[in-house]
This record gives structure tokens, sequence and C-alpha cells, in this order.
RNA sequence: GGGCAGGUAGCUCAGUUGGUACGAGCGUCCGCCUGAAAAGCGGAAGGUCGGCGGUUCGACCCCGCCCCUGCCCA
């Protein structure tokens, strides 16, 4: 019995809109699984759904967090979770919905994140912009071979992080992702794609319909309520660069480029990171996958309901 | 018609006083990812250096002619 539908894959491929539709014929609601709605006030530029997009369909976890708040995957799970639990508990079924690769699988697969603490992360932080990543590399080598080894030397934010657990757990950080074949939950996992040169057509209309949608007044807005502050919802796409249009720094006609390459590279990186999990079907957006992710949720089978890909 | 500047990776441009192109940014492709994940990071592919001829042991770099682009003068 399934226990729980997510629909995943790059943006702008109509997650949204298809999480609303399965929702809608299972009786089910939508759980957000999109690190960027989950923030309040970030709307057009995330493309969270309206009220009537919704179409009736209760909708969780969206507007949680307040632009200023660091985002954290963790706090999502624990909510994530809770909200999903509930809803099975009352014979709802959740419609996991979202292409954010790591929140998808902190609900779906055993993950255990380790603690943060803010003192011991600060001063990381600190000493990662005094002394450069380097240093800090050469630290985390001496406490913790195995995970310097992984780790490219540059990447602060890593080192950073592994040093901030190895100093609150004591022990190597010795983090890896879970294999494929421990969910949490009696998944089905519907990935939801569209060729290249199509979705890539697709994603520079939706900046152009974002712009017009007074994309620019919603990140000024933001903007009064502290968003440079917050270290995640700034540097969402199309809102670090509206930022810069704000600031002077660019044009508004550079930012809707510099937005859509920017998006390009996104969808590459999603597309990596979600093609590497075997229990994903995937389904061409151009070809009604309502119809057959409908089909595969009821009969269970998927092997026969691939259809792109 | 004349003058000047320029024609080097898909794009924008570096570069060698003649000795195998040291290239860079962007783009593209591939990959990684445990509390910022719309973030962060790693790797790869791509050039007959405008064309033809000459000089030279050797030319992308020198000479000649030609073609193309931009600007200027007529």
């Amino acid at each position: 019995m399934t226990q729980l539908v997510a629909v995943v894959g790059p943006t702008a491929t109509g997650k949204s809109a298809l999480g609303v539709a399965l929702a809608r014929q299972l009786g089910g609601e939508v759980v957000n699984a999109d690190s960027m709605q989950l923030y309040r006030g970030m709307d057009i530029g995330t493309a969270k759904l309206g009220e009537s997009e919704r179409d009736g369909v209760r909708h969780h976890l969206l507007d949680i967090w307040d632009v200023t708040r660091t985002a954290s995957v963790a706090d999502y799970q624990q909510q994530a979770r809770a909200k999903i639990d509930e809803l099975i508990g009352r014979g709802i079924t959740p419609v996991l919905v979202g292409g954010s690769g790591l929140y998808v699988r902190a609900v779906i697969d055993p993950i255990d994140f380790p603690g943060t603490d803010e003192a011991i992360r600060g001063a990381l932080e600190a000493e990662l912009v005094a002394g450069g990543p380097e240093a800090l590399h050469r630290k985390l080598a001496a406490a913790d071979p195995v995970t310097a080894a992984a780790l490219s030397p540059l990447n602060g934010r890593k080192i950073v992080r592994a040093l901030e657990v190895i100093a609150i757990t004591g022990r190597p950080f010795t983090a890896a992702l879970p294999s494929y074949d421990e969910a949490a939950y009696d998944t089905v996992q519907i990935g939801l794609d569209l060729d290249t040169a199509v979705l890539d057509d697709r994603l520079e209309r939706r900046v152009d319909v974002m712009i017009e949608a007074g994309f620019e007044d919603e990140v000024r807005r933001l903007d009064a309520q502290g968003l440079r502050q917050g270290v995640t919802a700034s540097r969402a796409l199309g809102y670090a660069q509206l930022l810069a249009v704000i600031d002077g720094g660019i044009g508004l006609a550079a930012a809707r480029a510099d937005t859509i390459r920017a998006t390009r590279r996104f969808v590459r990186r999603q597309r990596s990171w979600f093609r590497r999990d075997p229990r994903i079907t995937w389904l061409d957006a151009a070809t009604d996958p309502l119809t057959v992710a409908l089909k595969m949720i009821t009969t269970g089978h998927t092997a026969t309901a691939a259809t792109a890909r």
C-alpha cells in the first residue's frame, strides 16, 4: 500500500500542477519539498502556486520561514515528517512535491543530521573568512583525514560543517548519504522532466513572466524585511540578481540573463542529483503525466508506466 | 578609392621579440553532495591561432596578396 507519493524533478516542468492534480484524484494533500517556497513572501520568484491554482487542495510547509532565517534541512525534515505522519494517520495521502533533492531524501530516507551549534559554527566561519579554506582544510585533515580527503580544500562550506560536527560529537564526520533501499515510507516517486530545448525555452519565458508579474517589487518588499540578512534566501535564483539591480550593480536586462543562465545550471544539478535515484519513475511532462502517474500509483506497477527517459 | 584597428576554443578576449597554444572568463558536458542544497564544490571536452603563397631548419607570431569586421577620411 502506497503511503506517500512524491513528485520530483527539475524546476519548471510542472511538478506543482501535477501534485495538485494527483492530490485531487487521490484525496490527498500536498506537502512542499521546495527549499525556497518554505520562505514567507517569496512567491513570484519561486513560482509558488496561488490560491486558485491550488484548486482547493490543502498545501503544507509553505511560508514557514522568515527570509532572514538560514535554511535548515534538519528542521524541514522534522516538520515535514510530522505533517506526513499526521496525514497518513488521518488516511490522507501526502503528495510530496518539490525539486530540492536533499530535502526530498531527508523526508523519504533515514538520514540523521548531527546537530549544530551557533557558537562553534560562528567561530569556524570567522576562521574561514580570516584564514581561507586551505587553512581550515589542514585542520580537518588532522582531525578527520578521511573526510578531508573527500573534500576539496576549496570547499569552505563543507569543511566548516565537518569541523562543526566533529567538535559537537567528538567523532569523525564520516557522513554518507544512505543507500536507496531503506526508505522511511512506502513511496512512489515520480520524476517529471522535459526535453532540454523545450525546458530551456520555458525557463526563459518564465523569468519574463515573473518580471512582468512584479518580481522586482517583491524583492524590494523583502529587502525591507531583511532579505539581505538571510544567508539562504538572499541567494535564491532571481532574488540575488534583483538585489543586485536594486543596488544599481547591474541592469534589469543583465539580471534577467543571469537568472536564466543560473536556472539552467540549476536544472542540470537537479538532474544529476535525481537521476541516480533508481526508485524514481520518470515521466515526460509533455505527454499527459497525470494519467500515467495515477495508473502507476493505483496499480503499483511502476515498470510499465515509464514513458520518458 | 585611401587610412587605422582587428580577425586565436561555441562566445568575449589574453598571449608568444619565430622553436610543440601556458591560456582566462562565460557557455557546454560529466560528477560530488548529511543542518545555506535555487547553496557549495570537483573534473572533462573544445583551437588546422581568417585564407593562399613566400622567407626560414622551423611561423600563430616576419613578408606579400586576398577575404571578412569595425571606425575614420574621401
